[in-house]
Formats: C-alpha cells, structure tokens, sequence
DNA sequence: TTCTTAAATTATAATCATTACATTATTGGA
DNA sequence: TCCAATAATGTAATGATTATAATTTAAGAA
C-alpha cells in the first residue's frame, strides 16, 4: 500500500524500519494540517489501541532529528506542531479559527546570514493574524 | 530614573501603572536577550522578594496583549520568550551555545498575504543553526 | 534460521510550564 | 476621600514533556 516510500526514507537515513514509524509517516504525509503529537497519538490509538503516547514522542523524535519532517512552536499554543512538508515555507496561523496555511516563499537566508557567519540549518515562519474566510464574517 | 517612557507606553494603552509593570518594562528594554518568564521571575524576585509568578504571566500578558513587547516560542525549548524590540526583526538560535540573536530584515509580508487575503497583525523569523562563534571551534 | 545486540517500545513517575480560581490589595477617577 | 475596576497573590489543577527502567523487536552475523 505505498509504505515503499517511507521505507526507503527510514533506511537512507539509518533508522529501524518500525511499524509505528511507518504509520505516523503514512499519516502525516496524508494530513498536511500541522497537528501537534497529541493528535497524531489520538489517530494512533485506533490503529493500534496499545501504543504508548511516549512511542509518539519517541517516533517523532528520531523523525525530526534524521529530518524527515518539521516542528515548529505558535505563540498561542504550547504544544509541538510537526509538518511533513520539509521544504522551507512559511505558516499563518489565524487568531480566529485556528487553521494554520501553508504559504510559499524564496525567502533566501543564505545572504542574510553569511555577514553574520551563522550557519541556517533550518527556520520557520509564523505569520499571525486573521485568515481571509475569518476576515469576511 | 527615566521611567516616563515606560508610564507613558502603558498609559497610552490604557493600561494601569504599576511598580511590576514599570520594572518589567524597565528589565525588557535593557535586557534584550529574550528571556523566559522565569527569568524575568526570577530578576524581579530579587527587587520584590514577596513578588508571585503569577503577577509575571500578568504583566507579560498585559504587555503582549497591548502590543508593548514581543514573544516568540523556539522548538528546542518549552518556554515562552519575550523582547521588548517589537519592531520586527529575525531571530537566529545556536544550537550550541543556545544564543539568541537578532537579525535585521526587510522582509515585506503583505505583498505575500494580500494574494491569500489573510491580514497580518505579527510575525516570528526563527532561524536554527550554528552561530559564528561556535562555528569557529 | 537462529543468535545477538543495539535500538525501539512500554509503563510509570517526575518535572516543568501554564492556567484556573478565589481572595486581597491597589490604581485612578469621581 | 471613596468607589469600582483592575492588578497582585496564593494555591491548586492541568497539560506537555522528560526521565527511567524493564521488556520487546529489528536486522545483521553466524
Ligand atoms: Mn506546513
Ligand atoms: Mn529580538
Ligand atoms: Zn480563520
Ligand atoms: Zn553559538
């Protein structure tokens, strides 16, 4: 069922190819809404009714640490976000409704950087504010 | 000792003057190291020892809320951290060292918003990396 | 395939940050 | 000075994350 693809990812990577790991993948792959390990634990405990939260924690722990996904943190929540979606992009978060939107950049931090001689790794971008469907009501 | 500029920011924004509040705002604006709120708990605790933490979440809450100082959450820690520098800016984390530096941008927003129709209020640029000092060793 | 070991999972407890709430004190205007 | 709204306090509760130790599993070697 396409796990291939996970698979493969885990492996250039050198992790453990996990049942638990594939699963969280498949799901955040497929739900691009940024959900917070809370989340990802509930969709987990139906598929499989004994895992342990720390498993979540654990999974997306080793996940962030290879780079095979994002976290970020929002201002408004104190929970971890965490985003398949690895390439750079920026996130709005409406104050309203909550929904948080992918948006596309070229920001280039390279530039920016270099006459610091800071080395980017990685960044985010949280755009607060009221969404275009709140902003209408 | 120069605490007019503070009592005139809080009255502007209808907010009451008080001692807290003065120092806090006194502490942010000399310190710009974007402390925690045990930090900043813990430096007023010496000028008021019987101070609760909770008069902290307060003031940095009425403070945020009237758009005084910022605050921003990195995804290596679990705290939220404030500045009194509420112009924007980008802020570049060590990962060695755990600095947090602030960088200067350009960065334009509504042109990037306006095609979504989202309305901006604010905005965090958290950049990850190693800092040039922990570079050089 | 079986053995071995490092890594992953689990369960539980502990810690840390934040929030809720009820009481008391203070600010700033009438 | 007096009053009402707001701020400060203390305590308890909640929620997120971390620590730890025991058990299970993945994957390579024999
Ligand atoms: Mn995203
Ligand atoms: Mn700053
Ligand atoms: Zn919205
Ligand atoms: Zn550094």
């Amino acid at each position: 069922m396409g796990l291939d693809k996970y698979i493969e990812m885990l492996k250039t990577k050198g992790l453990k190819v996990t049942q638990h790991r594939l699963e969280i993948m498949k799901y955040l792959d497929n739900n691009r809404t940024h959900p917070t390990l809370d989340q990802v634990y509930l969709y987990m405990k139906e598929k499989f009714p004994s895992i342990s939260k720390m498993t979540v924690y654990n999974v997306i722990d080793s996940l962030i640490s290879s780079r095979i996904i994002n976290s970020m943190r929002f201002v408004n929540s104190t929970e971890l976000h965490v985003d398949f979606d690895n390439k750079t992009h920026f996130h709005f978060v409406c104050g309203k409704c909550g929904e948080i939107y992918d948006l596309d950049s070229d920001l280039d931090l390279q530039e920016l950087l270099k006459k610091e001689g800071h080395e980017a790794e990685d960044y985010n971008v949280n755009i607060y504010g009221t969404c275009g469907k709140c902003a209408k009501k």
